[in-house]
DNA sequence: ACCCTGAGCGCAAACGATTTCCGGCGGTGG
DNA sequence: CCACCGCCGGAAATCGTTTGCGCTCAGGGT
């Protein structure tokens, strides 16, 4: 303890936390700060948080740490979080009810300041129960529960509706959606971007409705879909899902692109790596934002954006290059 | 606090952690679970970590989140850990020396009771800090520092040499090896590995080394390969650096696995999606071993195995599909 | 009837940092 | 020369939990 070093007691504390408030001596200052240098005090942020009633921890609960497009926004908030001088406790939930139940309580016990949500289910008790007891989240790519609650998300109607106009625009016109589970609001919202673009456009789109936001659950969904007349063309509510797809249609003998188009949405490093037709989301951008929204709301800030909506813009590879049309121009 | 409500002060600590030693009235137990979960009372794990002198936290350092083969290891750590009650802090090095030592010093102000230690960095000041400390770690996918550190890895250098008989096994004799940083112990072993299976083959092995660990290192490096007289058979030091080196062959003009067979390390999703080979690696054991070596020896378990060296295994892909001998059958 | 044993639980001291409050000292103005 | 004010150092309380110590009361043995 720097307080046997010589110095006085409690002046450390003064010292180190140097606030306006606080007049001290240069020369006792310095006597302190050369103290705490020669014998490497750490002080204790756990004795700290215990006093002042706050961490400067969030806890982040995901799905899946593997997903990709999970993995990039929880890099964002890693970043953002750590730039405010807060760190962060990561929480895999695999989408359980239980486990992130589990982990609330946890997290809760452990005195986390705030939560970044980037679980997907739409019938959330989790949620509602931090929101009745009034404990600070911030919801990330998905949609609110209620309507005061901080959101960081992407417009998943419009942007769905993109992928159909795009897929439309090259001259499909079976097209089907594998879209991803409805209990989970994203799915739902491109679902029904989907169907509005359908309407639209008129044109009907077979839609079909993983189980899971996975690779394995877009394999399922899509074989379906090869069973009679094959769609021409496929949008899988996410890049793993379109991933899926993608085998399906193989495992059926259809070549990508020139028996069926394929499109996903996120814009993973897979995406880019096979060439797919996606949406692109921020996702750093998405995690940074989110974080610092959180952040913001625990300092008291002044939050004039309570949803945040990030552009998604259309990203066209070569899994929807032109098919029939072009190979009769060439 | 539990205390206001007609119990008394310090038995609500005996009744929550009821421990052989306590003994109480069944009455008084009773009464007070019956307040707890009334006014739902969440016990501070600050306070107890304070009082306990452990924080039941781990720190792990990794050079990047969104790898997917880091992702792997984090999330099987992340599952060991939480199965015995620990949770994880997680921090993105990006590799970056001063980062790494910022982290630690959080990590340690935080009070973890230890750091798993992911990054590659062979001359690496941070660990020896820990070292000279006494502070808690394991090192997961890297070589040891020290004889008596704990250690989580594969056999990187008979696994490269696996990889290269298999190359040579499938007729080729002009081989490359895009290696890793040689300033990470992981890529040195893995270098070492390849020169020890060109010896023993009786072949000469090409070596250009990746500045980093990327897609983009391996992109930058492969190029060089293909100035002159490109090799037919490239062995990326991991997927990433393969996928960088595929990116060059193609912009090279050649196509795989016809004209140029293809290797990589570590066996990541993104292997599996473009039939690359590669040698597999369990990463969320790997993972989940380091966190189970960190927290028994935490725990002051005897540990038996202070290096624990996982089974890595090749796996073939199309990437290295028999080229013209398979085509001269057919 | 007295003492001993032991169960049950209250008391208080830590854990380490922060913050408030108070007192002392020195300087300045009347 | 005295009084008042400003500035800085030190003592003490606080955060919530754990734990060693010991008090009280009941029951059984001698």
């Amino acid at each position: 303890m720097a307080k046997a070093a010589h110095v006085h007691p409690s002046t450390v504390s003064r010292v180190l936390s140097d606030r306006p408030g606080h007049t001290l001596r240069p020369e006792t200052r310095a006597r302190v700060l050369a103290v705490v240098d020669r014998l490497g005090y750490r002080p204790s942020a756990v004795a700290r948080s215990l006093r002042l009633k706050r961490t400067l921890t969030l806890g982040m609960l995901v799905p899946d740490i593997a997903n990709t497009f999970l993995a990039g926004i929880i890099k964002g908030a890693e970043v953002a979080a750590h730039e405010r001088g807060y760190t962060l406790i990561l929480c895999n939930t695999a989408d359980l009810p239980e486990r992130e139940a589990t982990y609330i309580r946890v997290l809760r016990e452990r005195q986390v300041d705030g939560v970044l949500v980037a679980s997907t289910r739409a019938a959330d008790g989790t949620i509602d129960g931090l929101r009745d007891d009034g404990f600070p989240f911030v919801l990330v790519n998905r949609a609110a529960g209620g309507t005061d609650d901080l959101v960081v998300s992407v417009d998943n109607s419009r942007s769905a509706g993109l992928v159909i106009e795009h897929l439309v625009e090259r001259g499909h016109t079976r097209i089907a959606h594998v879209a991803g589970p409805r209990s989970t609001t994203t799915g739902a919202e491109r679902i029904s971007g989907v169907n509005d673009a359908a309407r639209r456009l008129g044109i009907s789109i077979e839609v079909v409705e993983a189980e899971s936001w996975s690779e394995v659950g877009g394999y399922r969904a899509a074989r379906q879909l090869f069973r009679d007349i094959p769609p021409t063309a496929i949008f899988g509510a996410n890049d793993l899902i379109a991933l899926g797809a993608l085998r399906a249609a193989r495992e059926a003998g259809l070549r990508m692109p020139d028996d069926l188009a394929l499109a996903g949405f996120n814009d993973t490093p897979e995406a880019a790596l096979i060439g797919l037709t996606t949406v692109h989301v921020e996702q750093e951008e998405m995690g940074a934002r989110a974080a610092s929204l959180l952040i913001a709301q625990l300092e008291g800030d002044v939050i004039t954006e309570r949803s945040v909506v990030l552009p998604a813009e259309l990203v066209v590879r070569d899994s929807t290059a032109r098919r029939l049309i072009q190979r009769r121009i060439a």
